[in-house]
DNA sequence: ATGATTTGACCGCA
DNA sequence: TGCGGTCAAATCAT
């Protein structure tokens, strides 16, 4: 990839974080006005982290505008979904199963073509949203089989988000995270979780261990173990100072994303030990 | 009983 | 045709 490939997907990466922080703040803003208390300073505070993030979007776009085609949207993927499966009642719950066997034929369904997609590499798996597993598959050429996640509300709110992890090869401590489309779930009916210091360290376990508890069942077990500290509000401070030294920081370049539009998994062997800060805002 | 995970089967795309 | 992504029945966990 040369430089300027790599610095117009470094740019997208920081738009989108950027976005993603302006939807998720947004999000915070709504929680402060359902509650009644004395919040007037952090809603102040809300406004002007508000305010901030699109003045820094504005200004990335001004510095070099992003053409339409660079922005894949997530809305597109949607477009793909013709054959209606989404409103589908899977088996979210599983409740009403299937009244006998559907057998070789399981319906049409398309698989959606482009999703904004990133990927980040970090110990780190938790995000503040939901995920619910849907499969495992074991890649070809590749040691460790990659995990699918969606959106826990993707029947019930219809959110396409999906997220693929995967361990590295070359660092087995660390897992590629591979985010397809964005959250359009509406999180604040479920608290979410924010676990910023949780370290996996058994999770993807190579082929030979597949059986061992997954990815989420892992999670579950660490938010058992890992209580530490769970304000939410110092934690989304800890967000926003990551994130402003982040921004501050890809000024000299920093290789916290790896790709940025079409779906792609291919992680070349960057040395990246601090790309979890990266995630910490990224969904 | 309900919800999440596992895992083989199915499907679309290159 | 093979690979990767998704589905969905079976199973597990709470």
């Amino acid at each position: 990839m040369d430089i300027a490939s790599n610095n117009k997907a470094i740019k997208l990466k920081v738009r989108d974080q950027l976005l993603q922080c302006h939807e998720m703040t947004t999000k915070v803003q709504q929680l402060l006005s359902q509650d009644g208390s004395d919040l007037g300073p952090a809603k102040d505070l809300v406004e002007k982290i508000l305010g901030s993030i699109s003045d820094t979007i504005s200004a990335l776009d001004s510095f070099e505008p992003i053409s339409p085609s660079d922005l894949v949207t997530a809305a597109e993927g949607s477009q793909n979904a013709s054959c209606d499966n989404d409103g589908k009642l899977e088996d979210s719950g599983d409740s009403q199963k299937r009244l006998g066997p559907v057998k070789g034929k399981r319906g049409c369904y398309k698989r959606k073509k482009k999703s904004e997609t990133w990927t980040v590499e970090s110990t780190v798996l938790e995000d503040t949203f939901s995920w619910r597993k849907y499969g495992q598959k074991q890649i070809l050429n590749a040691k460790f089989p990659r995990s699918y996640f969606r959106c826990t509300h993707k029947y019930t709110q219809g959110c396409k988000a999906t997220k693929q992890v995967q361990k590295l090869e070359s660092e087995p401590r660390m897992f590629s995270i591979t985010y397809i489309g964005n959250h359009t779930c509406n999180t604040n009916e479920v608290t979410p979780k924010i676990k910023p210091c949780i370290h996996h360290d058994e999770i993807i376990t190579d082929s030979e261990e597949i059986q061992s508890p997954s990815l989420m069942t892992s999670m579950k077990e660490e938010e058992k173990n890992h209580h530490h500290g769970s304000s939410t509000e110092s934690d989304l401070q800890l967000v926003w100072q990551e994130m402003l030294v982040f921004a501050e920081e890809h000024h000299h370049h920093h290789e916290a994303v790896y790709g940025c539009g079409e779906t792609s998994t291919s992680i070349n062997g960057l040395d990246s030990a601090d790309l979890w800060s990266c995630q910490q805002f990224s969904v």
